[in-house]
RNA sequence: GCCGCUAUCGUCCAGGGGACUAGGACGCCGCCCUCUCAUGGCGGAAACCCGGGUUCGAAUCCCGGUAGCGGUACCA
């Protein structure tokens, strides 16, 4: 990775708008930005832009700030918020005001849309300096700004083309392209990596950098190399949004997923690990991930795929610990007894290959911790007439069994079949339909031993009675 | 409209002039295992956007078209 000769660390920055809750797509970003810091020996600063101040929220920082640590990702510097870097912001403005890179004007959006009609629509608007109004930065008439993109190559940009670009409003508040390029410069930053829906943003941000270092602004510093990202996708190939499924971070943790697989899952998103691997733990990622190996393409992001990959680490892990994840789980989702269930743990161990997110615990197993699931379709297919006369010898040969471990239960369920010439299945699902209430449980030997065998009996007695 | 980016199985990622009868993963289909659901094993269907050009040879390089996406704010 190319570094900077002004720089001998690279460092680069995730800086999100805190106009609502962490993205999928955001999330990606801070991902690469992590993973190339991390990889590189670098640095990583976390920035807020919350200068949009009817759209930013402390509440918002808060969330994206949560859905980080959740994700468990860290930084090295910051939080710095843009709005307190107000001072530097209007110090820099009037350095290029003074140094006639910038003017004020009054131009109004109208007002540009009359010069391109008469000038061409291709043709930039160029205004003339006057005493009030927002601030322009003057775009060089001549010639082109080439973005040098560390993933797309070169990247021209005709002058001709581009609008002297409003970086201060009216009130004197700086606007985004302006505030990036001064805090981008002022901490340093040697790669800013991006999603691409930045790359026209590029070469106005170069501008107002070089119109920054002409000023005397920034010292040493030069501007930052950039690589711009592919944008992620919902799953039909449009915007992600809340529409269609998880759109935010906050919302894949509620449904279960594991953060470590969640990682895995972005760093896949645009990235290929270079030998067809699929399931690559953090510490690989970082072994591997380069900055090169990111692809150009779009994707979408594929919740079949998360769900698959979350199962895999689900399987993995060793079952204590995937037992003190699913008590907190169940604590924040509903299910605070359970979480203190003393059965909770041989449960999860019940469980642990059946499911592919926290979330799937509780419709698996929970009517072993707490009580019957109501399926009347389950009781009319498994306890009629055939079902309740097996179901009693099932209940008769569970009284008489010597122990109640899942071998001794599933000694006595077989003997049971082989009597009575049926097959396994039609013995095993009236009685998971009589301790669990539905067709699906985990495993029966297993889940009978759990109950025990009094509270077994009671839910055999109970379905036998009912009817 | 203008400016820009992108284009390989349904999806993600490989392949970057001959090793391509295009590889891996998810998903899908079939078979096996099996007490449900899963897991696991085996097998299968499935793609180089279109048209030109360069070349002995193009998925790969070039041009054009088309499509998708992004930008075009006194939003970020």
């Amino acid at each position: 990775m190319l570094t900077h000769e002004w720089a001998n660390t690279m460092r680069v920055r995730f800086a999100p708008s805190p106009t609502g809750a962490l993205h999928i797509g955001g999330a990606r970003t801070a991902l690469f930005n992590w993973l190339l810091a991390r990889h590189e020996r670098g640095e990583l600063v976390l920035r807020i832009e919350d200068t949009d101040r009817d759209r930013s929220s402390p509440e918002n920082v808060a969330q994206i700030i949560d859905s980080l640590r959740w994700l468990e990702l860290d930084w090295d510097e910051g939080p710095i918020f843009q709005s307190e870097r107000s001072g530097r912001h209007q110090e820099a403005l009037q350095a290029l005001l003074d140094s006639g890179h910038a003017y004020h004007s009054n131009a109004t959006a109208e007002d540009v849309k009359a010069y391109k009609r008469r000038h061409g629509a291709e043709r930039g608007f160029r205004g003339e300096p006057e005493t009030g109004g927002a601030v322009r930065l003057r775009v060089p008439e001549e010639g082109a700004t080439v973005v040098h993109d560390l993933i797309r190559g070169e990247t021209r940009f005709e002058h001709l083309h581009l609008d002297d670009p409003v970086i201060a409003r009216a009130d004197g508040s700086v606007l985004y392209n302006f505030a990036v390029s001064i805090d981008d410069l002022d901490a340093r930053i040697t790669h800013v990596v991006r999603g691409e829906d930045h790359l026209s943003n590029t070469p106005k941000q170069l501008l107002v950098l070089e119109a920054a270092l002409a000023a005397g602004l920034g010292g040493r510093a030069q501007p930052p190399l950039y690589a711009h990202l592919p944008l992620l996708h919902g799953p039909d190939g449009r915007k992600l949004s809340k529409r269609h499924g998880a759109a935010s971070l906050a919302e894949l943790r509620e449904a279960g997923y594991l953060p470590e697989a969640v990682r895995n899952y972005l760093a896949l998103l645009g990235w290929g690990s270079g030998d067809d691997s699929t399931v690559l733990s953090t510490e690989e990622l970082v072994a591997r991930f380069e900055l090169e190996q990111v692809s150009r393409n779009p994707a979408r992001f594929d919740e079949v795929k998360l769900r698959w990959l979350n199962g895999v680490y689900i399987r993995a892990q060793p079952a204590d610990q995937l037992g003190a994840r699913l008590a907190s789980f169940l604590r924040n989702s509903g299910h605070p007894e359970a979480a203190g269930d003393e059965r909770l743990q041989r449960a999860v161990e019940i469980s642990q290959e059946k499911i592919h997110t926290l979330a799937e615990f509780w419709p698996l197993a929970g009517a072993l911790l707490d009580g019957l699931r109501d399926d009347p379709k389950a009781r009319e297919r498994w306890l009629g007439e055939a079902g309740r006369a097996t179901l009693a010898d099932v209940r008769q040969a569970l009284a008489g069994a010597e122990g109640f471990d899942e071998e001794s239960v599933g000694a006595a369920l077989q003997a049971i079949a082989e009597r009575r010439g049926l097959k396994p299945g039609e013995v095993y699902q009236p009685l998971r339909v009589a301790i669990s209430g539905t067709t699906v449980s985990p495993g029966i030997f297993e889940s009978v031993a759990l109950l025990g065998r009094e509270e077994t009996l009671r839910r055999i007695d109970a379905a036998l009675g009912a009817g």
